[in-house]
RNA sequence: GGGCGGGUAACAAAGUGGCUAUGUGGCGGACUGCAGAUCCGCAUACGCGGGUUCAAAUCCCGCCCCGCCCUCCA
């Protein structure tokens, strides 16, 4: 099957070839880091994070770059109002915000490049840009002439002289062209500075992202990404940078994931309607989070609001509990009622589907409403016993390894939590504690078994409602009582 | 003003020239002390107006509306 990338630059679904074979080297643009991570880094972090295990599962090779932006205006802003220096300022949040991401539960990169520490390879590039004639010194700045390189605004798909008319650009003295863009700016009082050809100074913000990918991955790479609010300037600067110093091709494949929404606002500070990660897991676990976001496409944008989210808890129930009784279905040792082949073809129908939906541009919802449609299956078979527990464990192996491709499953259980809350309750129906969680259980449950003989109904919807709290899902059914863990 | 992307049932969200998307919620049924879960079935769609076609929500044209970018931004 093949793999089809939707690519900002051709705006179409592309075949993926990657330069060098079973490897993928991709990039995405990383944070400043000012503050902590919000949910909008989270979404496209995520997204990218699904890209990379999807890319894995297909047997690549995958190197992920992601940088941080630890020298800006913003930092230095924020750092010097608080009297601190920018430098340890930025790394504070860094740590932060990588901490933020951690909790949600998204992988991290492979590497995490930062500004700071790779200026002398900005510089270099900066010397190559200079001798090959796409940019020039102007009072201790460098700037890009943007009229030098005749691709300038192919991915934005804008024109010089349209961006002029419309620009709200302030003329500078400094600038020859009002869309030049600063490659080095020159010291001011307060700010961090490194020596340079051109006296002391700090790199602009774009060529930070030139530098480093192209040194930790090599040029052209497969895959740079980023939220769509990069592709002007940003990524139209990145390339023009790379490609004017190097005369090779910057990257193959573009990817950019939509904006977030809070409430169908944008999320902005000028709103105040910004939510970090920290707030947000506070109100929705992070599973829960992840699974709101894989339900969009990552080219769309996301709303996030109270609703969106309580449908992607009540919907990731469900996988749960399917999930927790194909488990228990398995230890049961079922033997086979009929020919299973038909069962077993169903798995591997959903494997397959699964795939096709991924294999079009990572279409992550359509891959869920495949997941859903087995799930239907898996539960059908698992009611009326039909199947053999071996079968039953291969439709759990594969719904594992496909899911955790949309980073389902891997919450760790709070095991000693839920232990000492099941204790608790044995503690007060008069049940001796156990070493098993499991066990435990089953004997509260036998109590509650005496109680609904005895019509003891008030207790009975007691001890249910009690384990509930705890996660524990109760089912009566006629062959006797059985429960579940769901989060 | 220029560029880009959208408008799908109660909500969320895919997709597509004719074949059930999917999940939550709603309704009915099976099951059941009740509840829940599960299964079976049902209902509610494709912004508006034209056109092309045997057939359009899906293609074309026009219009309306929304969002984003053009300034730091994931």
């Amino acid at each position: 099957m093949v793999l089809k990338i939707y690519n900002t630059m051709s705006r179409k679904k592309e075949e993926f070839i990657p330069v060098e074979k079973g490897k993928v080297k991709m990039y995405v643009c990383g944070m400043t880091v000012y503050s902590d991570a919000h949910i909008g880094h989270a979404r496209t972090y995520l997204a990218f994070d699904i890209i990379r295990r999807y890319l894995e599962y297909k047997g690549y090779k995958v190197t992920y770059v992601q940088n941080i932006t630890d020298v800006d205006d913003k930092i230095i802003a924020a750092a010097n109002k608080k009297g601190i220096n920018p430098l340890d300022y930025s790394k504070y949040f860094t740590e932060r915000c990588l901490k933020d991401l951690d909790a949600l539960g998204i992988r991290r990169a492979d590497f995490y490049p930062k500004a700071s520490e790779n200026i002398n390879d900005m510089i270099e590039i900066i010397q190559k840009i200079l001798e090959n004639g796409y940019g020039y010194v102007s009072d201790g700045d460098v700037y890009f002439s943007v009229e030098k390189f005749k691709e300038y605004g192919r991915l934005s798909r804008r024109k010089l002289e349209e961006m002029k008319a419309g620009a709200r650009i302030e003329p500078t003295e400094k600038k020859r062209n009002p869309l030049d863009f600063a490659l080095w700016k020159s010291a001011k009082p307060g700010e961090p500075s490194w020596d340079s050809p051109w006296g002391k100074g700090r790199p602009g913000w774009h060529i930070e992202c030139s530098t480093m990918s192209s040194k930790y991955l090599g040029l052209p790479f497969d895959i740079h990404g980023g939220g769509m609010d990069l592709i002007f300037p940003h990524h139209e600067n990145e390339i023009a940078q790379a490609e004017a110093a190097t005369g090779k091709k910057f990257v193959n494949y573009w990817i950019h994931v939509g904006l977030l929404t809070v409430n169908k606002e944008k999320m902005s500070k000028s709103l105040g309607n910004i939510i970090n990660i920290r707030d947000a897991i506070k109100k929705w676990k992070p599973d829960v989070i992840r699974f709101f976001f894989v339900s969009n496409h990552h080219r769309s944008p996301p709303d996030f609001n109270e609703k969106a989210l309580e449908n992607a808890e009540a919907s990731l129930k469900k996988i749960y509990r399917v999930k927790q009784d194909l488990e228990k279905y398995c230890k049961e040792k079922h033997m086979a009622k009929s020919d299973e082949k038909i069962f077993l073809s169903e798995v591997k129908k959903f494997k397959n589907r699964f795939e096709e939906a991924m294999d079009d541009d990572f279409n992550t919802p359509r891959a869920i409403a495949e997941l859903f449609s087995f799930i239907r299956i898996v539960n059908r078979y698992l009611k009326n016993k039909e199947i053999s527990s071996k079968a039953a464990e291969k439709a759990y192996s594969t719904l594992l390894e496909l899911g955790k491709i949309l980073t389902l499953f891997q919450e760790k259980k709070e095991e000693t939590e839920v232990k000492e809350k099941i204790e608790k309750l044995a503690k007060k129906y008069g049940v001796k504690t156990k070493d098993k969680i499991d066990e435990i259980i089953d004997e509260i449950l036998k109590i509650r078994e005496n109680a609904r003989k005895n019509k003891e109904w008030v207790k009975a919807d007691a001890i249910r409602a009690e384990l509930n709290e705890i996660g524990i899902e109760i089912e009566d059914t006629r062959e006797g009582t059985r429960w579940r863990k769901v989060k």
